[in-house]
DNA sequence: ACTGTAGATAGGAAATGCTTATGAATAGAC
DNA sequence: GTCTATTCATAAGCATTTCCTATCTACAGT
C-alpha cells in the first residue's frame, strides 16, 4: 500500500486561520472582521466553516459572544503558527527573489578563479553573508555541460557561449607569447628547427587540445605565421608559465599569469589572442538574481583591468 | 498604530500545498495529480496559483517536466510542516471530540470527593491519563455558580441542578440521624431539653443554613416531628461526625461518612433524607464528552452503593 | 417593555477550483 | 530526418466557495 500522506486534510483556507486568529486576539467577531477590513459576516462564516472542516466546534456561545473552546484555543495556536511560518516562507521567498538569500552554484575556469571573480566573490560576501557559495574550477567545456545539467548557475568561461546560454563579458584577456629569458627571436622559431650553440626549443607548452583557450590560441599564433608544436599540454596556466620559466618551452598566457609569478620572468612577445572571459548562464531560466549580482560585482572590481563592455540582462 | 499581525498574507488553500508537496516528492505533474485524484490541469493550475500567491517561482522547465527552483524546496519543506501540523491538530481536535484528551474542570462537594467520585476518577485517569483534570471542592450552590462562569465543566452537586443546567445522577446517600454513643433515645430529644444524670443534648451538628443539604435535612427533621436548634454549623460532614461522635450533638450525616471513621461508633437513628448526588452540567453547552466519560465511570463504580437510576444524556 | 449590540441567516455577485478537450514542447523510436 | 508518446499548459464550462448587503434573532442594560 501507498503511504496516503496528507489525505483526509481538508481544505482549509488561510483566510479563516487568520480569521480564527483575529477572533482570538479582540474577544469579539465584530471587532476582528473590522481589523482584517471585511464584513462581520464573511468574518462568521469564515470561522464557521473552519470549524465545520476541523470537525470540532471552535467557540461556545457566551452571553452574546463567542468564546473559545479548549480545541478552539488548540486551533488559534496551530494557526499563530501556521501563519508565522507563512510568513517567514513569504519574506525569505522575498529576499531570495531580489538575489539576498540562497545558494548561488558558480564556476569558473583557472584565470577567473585566480584574477578576474576572486575580488567580485568577496565583495559578495562581505555585502550578502546570506548567499550561500558552491564553486567548481574547471575548463570551460567542462562547467558549460555542468550548466546545462544544472549543477551550476553561473559559470566564468571562454566566450563565446553559444546556443541554449545568455551571456555578459566581465573581462578580455590579452594572450601573449611568453618565451624563457635568451630564448632566440621569436621569428626563427617557425621554421628553422636546429639551433647553433645550444638545444633548439623542443616545441610549445599550451592548453589542451580540444579546449577553447588551445582553438584560439591556435588560430592566433597561425595568423603570426607560427605552427606551434605542443610539447607539453595543461589546462592549468600556472603549470604553462612554469614550464616556460624554466626554459622547457615557449607559451601563450594570459598576461595577468604571465606576471603574476616571482623571477624568472618571462619574456613578452606579440599578442597571439584576446581572450573573452564571460559569465554565462542558461537562456531558458533566466539569470539567477545572485549571479546578477556577483557578475555585477565582478565587473565593476575588474574595471579598467580587463574590458567589461556590457551589462548582464 | 495597531501591530498589522498577518497584513499581506495571501489567500493560500490547503490544497495548493498538499499539490506542492505530493509535487515535489513525486517529480511529476501527472503522477502527483493521479495520486491526488485530481485532474492533471487541477494540480497544474493549483501550483501555479501558489507560485503566483507567494510571488516566486517555484518550478522551472526542465526538459518537458518541471523540476524544483530552491524557493520550490523550501516552499515545500514549508508545506511538509504545515501539512504535517495540520495533521496533528485534526488528530488531536478529534480525540478531543470523542472526550480522549483535554481538560476537565470538576467541581465536587466533599462527600462526593470522599466517597462517589475518587474511583471514577482513578479509573478515568488510568483509562485516559491524557485528560487533564483540574479538582475543586466546594458546596453545591457555590459549585452551580462556578459552573455557569464556565470555571468548571461539571459539577457533582446536590441535586435538583435547576434552571440552565442539565443533571445525571450518579447516587443517592441516605441521611439518617446520628447520634453520640449512650444518647437518650430520640424521641425525647424533639421536646425534652432536660434529661436526669447527665447533660442533655445542647443541640444539633448541621450543614450550615441556606445550603441544600440543610435544607432537605430540615424538612426530614421537620417530617420526623423535630425542630432542631444548630448548636454547630459546618460545610464539612467529617466535621459533624466528630462532633457527634465526640458527644457534643446529634447530627444528620450521609450513611458512608457516619460509617466511615474509627471508634467511637455513632448510633443510627431513623432516615431524614434521601440526597441526591447528580453530575452537573450547562444545558446550553451540551455535556463535555470528557465529563460524560467521568459521569459514566462514576456511575459504574458506585454501583449498588448509591442507586444510579439513569444514563448521561 | 425598550434599545443597542453581537452574532447568524439569506440572497446575489465575484472569485476560485475542478473537469474535459485541446495545444505546445520535448524525448525517444524508427 | 519524421513519427509518436509523454509532459505540462491553456481554454471553456460548470460547481463551489467566498464575500458583500440587508435583515433577523438573542441578549444585556436601561
Amino acid at each position: 500500500m501507498e503511504r496516503e500522506a496528507g489525505a483526509g486534510i481538508p481544505p482549509i483556507n488561510f483566510r479563516s486561520l487568520l480569521c480564527l486568529q483575529e477572533a482570538a486576539r479582540c474577544g469579539s467577531f465584530t471587532d476582528a472582521a473590522s481589523e482584517m477590513r471585511i464584513s462581520q459576516p464573511a468574518l462568521s462564516q469564515s470561522l464557521a466553516e473552519l470549524s465545520k472542516r476541523l470537525g470540532a466546534p471552535l467557540f461556545r456561545k457566551e452571553g452574546r459572544r463567542r468564546a473559545l473552546t479548549e480545541g478552539g484555543r488548540r486551533a488559534a495556536r496551530y494557526a499563530d503558527r501556521v501563519i508565522g511560518q507563512t510568513a517567514d516562507l513569504l519574506l525569505w521567498l522575498d529576499r531570495w527573489e531580489r538575489g539576498e538569500v540562497g545558494l548561488l552554484r558558480v564556476g569558473m575556469i583557472d584565470t577567473a578563479c585566480l584574477y578576474t571573480v576572486p575580488a567580485g566573490l568577496s565583495r559578495l560576501r562581505e555585502e550578502h553573508s546570506e548567499i550561500e557559495l558552491n564553486l567548481v574550477v574547471d575548463d570551460s567545456a567542462s562547467l558549460l555541460s555542468m550548466l546545462d545539467e544544472y549543477q551550476l548557475d553561473l559559470a566564468f568561461t571562454v566566450g563565446p557561449a553559444g546556443e541554449g546560454f545568455d551571456s555578459a563579458p566581465v573581462a578580455v584577456e590579452p594572450m601573449h607569447i611568453y618565451s624563457p629569458p635568451g630564448f632566440p627571436p621569436l621569428e626563427e622559431a617557425g621554421g628553422a628547427e636546429e639551433e647553433a650553440g645550444r638545444a633548439a626549443p623542443e616545441g610549445w607548452a599550451l592548453f589542451p587540445a580540444g579546449s577553447r583557450t588551445r582553438r584560439m590560441v591556435d588560430q592566433g599564433l597561425v595568423r603570426l605565421g607560427i605552427q606551434p608544436r605542443a610539447a607539453l599540454e595543461s589546462a592549468n596556466p600556472t603549470v604553462l608559465r612554469q614550464m616556460a620559466a624554466l626554459g622547457y618551452a615557449r607559451t601563450v598566457l594570459p598576461r595577468q599569469v604571465a606576471e603574476a609569478g616571482a623571477a624568472p620572468v618571462l619574456e613578452e612577445g606579440p599578442l597571439a589572442a584576446l581572450r573573452p572571459v564571460e559569465g554565462v548562464w542558461r537562456s531558458a531560466d533566466g539569470l539567477d538574481p545572485r549571479a546578477r549580482r556577483l557578475i555585477r560585482l565582478v565587473q565593476r572590481e575588474s574595471e579598467g583591468e580587463g574590458s567589461p563592455t556590457g551589462a548582464p540582462s
